[in-house]
DNA sequence: ATATTGTCCGTCTTACAGTC
DNA sequence: GACTGTAAGACGGACAATAT
């Protein structure tokens, strides 16, 4: 579809294969049908994550039970069918460039097939879907970022449509621009719905948009612009900021499934919204390699017993681009095997309040921490990794010990909201 | 039964264009 | 530049239809 289009001219992103492939589709389906595709979605991802491509037919079953727990509550069977079915039927019809670069449409329905039993849902997805979810660029796949919770959380319908386009945008900060047509496309609706401007912007622009602003729980902040000629308005674009998290980064992270694997190596928690910054603008290699670097000369300065400010470090290194320096420096040295003597980042900032504080926390939990008996810290390891999100407890199991449990971000929060309530 | 969504009406504000 | 008419739009509220 056309806003698809746009947003890859404008961008020069890669045709196909990105994220914006796969969300920008105009439909007009009921929130929570939007809502169960999501889910089917991320089940779908999950599942081609684990399985080796090779073993995994394309179709997948899913226990209710499992729904159930995203959703907050048991659907209804009957409903449930008649929801799939619509997925099934309702049409999607998406411009791509064929291999030969010619543009073309294809057509499909958000899923292909569906069959409900007692216990469990199967689906399958469309070829097409099936492709683009298998072929996501980790750094694009959207349902580990999607902040499902968030979405869920939202009841407007144009709310939570709006929330997730302007989600796929933080990076740039605005949405492709699009006419009123497109618009009205986008959010599906019907040549008889809101015929008026004045009332369509009421409803399915300005409230949702309020709505999304005043959210406590929403991690962006989001504004229209329209685009006017003389006094009509002709189309509209939306800009995007992230908004200071009114609840706790350990939540967050816990909501949103899993840090991207590019800050894994993050020794505190680094915000969602600033991930997605960092991500749109650099590499993943690059962000390791940042994060690599700021270690190390976090751990330089601990040895020297100066303090360090791991937020303040990490900002630094971002914005002065130590990982440049550092990923070529690093290949350098794998081509001539000749070690170098690194040379200093450049001078580090001295600021960044709040990331003090949270480091002042962070040390009282560390000390909390070893002030525990062994036999207490074994059963607070246990449960720390058993409160985990599934996708990230099979990592942390292979990589988290007694030793360095307090290094890894996911499971030091874990263990401190376990201190909080004991 | 209640909440959400869509429509309609009335009134106020604002920007544009024409006239003086 | 000031004045004025006009149309687009904002906004509050009432209410019906529909979904949950």
């Amino acid at each position: 579809m056309t806003l698809n289009n746009k947003a890859l001219n404008n961008t020069n992103l890669p045709l196909l294969r990105t994220s914006q492939a796969v969300v920008h589709i105009s439909h007009g389906i009921t929130l929570r049908q939007y809502k169960y595709w999501i889910l089917l979605l991320h089940f779908y991802r999950e599942a081609y994550k684990q399985v080796p491509s090779s073993d995994f037919d394309g179709t997948y079953r899913v226990s209710i039970s499992k729904i159930s727990e995203y959703l907050g509550y048991e659907p209804v069977k009957s409903e449930l069918k008649a929801d799939f079915e619509v997925l099934r039927k309702e049409p999607i019809v998406i411009n791509i460039l064929s291999k030969d670069g010619h543009k073309a449409q294809r057509g499909m329905g958000f899923i292909s097939e569906w069959e409900v039993s007692s216990k469990t849902v199967g689906f399958r997805l469309p070829i097409f879907l099936e492709d683009v979810m298998k072929g996501l660029d980790d750094a694009k796949a959207i349902f580990h970022l999607l902040h499902w919770e968030i979405f869920s959380s939202f009841n407007g319908k144009y709310e939570a449509i709006i929330y997730k386009l302007c989600k796929d945008y933080v990076g740039i900060q605005r949405t492709p621009y699009m006419t009123i047509t497109d618009f009205r496309q986008y959010v599906g609706l019907q040549e008889t719905e809101y015929t008026e401007f004045a009332e369509l912007n009421r409803w399915t622009i300005s409230k949702p948009v309020k709505l999304i602003n005043e959210s406590i729980i929403s991690d962006i902040s989001v504004r229209v612009e329209f685009q006017r000629k003389g006094r009509k308005v002709e189309g509209l674009y939306f800009k995007i900021e992230p908004k200071q998290q009114t609840i706790s980064v350990g939540a967050l992270t816990h909501m949103a499934g899993m840090p991207h694997p590019a800050f894994a190596e993050a020794r505190i928690t680094i915000p969602l919204s600033e991930q997605y910054a960092y991500l749109e603008n650099y590499s993943a290699d690059l962000i390791q390699a940042t994060i690599e670097r700021a270690n190390l000369f976090a751990d330089d300065k601990l040895a020297k017993s100066e303090s360090v400010n791991l937020g303040a470090i990490y900002k630094s290194a971002f914005s002065g681009k130590w990982g440049v320096q550092y990923l070529e420096q690093k290949q350098l040295q794998t081509k001539s095997q000749v070690k170098q003597k690194e040379p200093t980042p450049t001078k580090r900032k001295v600021s960044a309040k709040p990331s003090e504080l949270a480091q002042d926390k962070k040390l009282k939990i560390l000390e909390q921490w070893q002030a525990l008996s062994d036999d207490l810290k074994s059963e607070y390891f246990k449960r720390a990794i058993n409160n985990l999100p599934k996708a990230i407890k099979s990592l942390e199991v292979n990589k988290a010990t007694l030793a360095n449990i307090m290094d890894r971000p996911l499971l030091r929060i874990e263990i401190e909201k376990l201190f909080g309530t004991v």
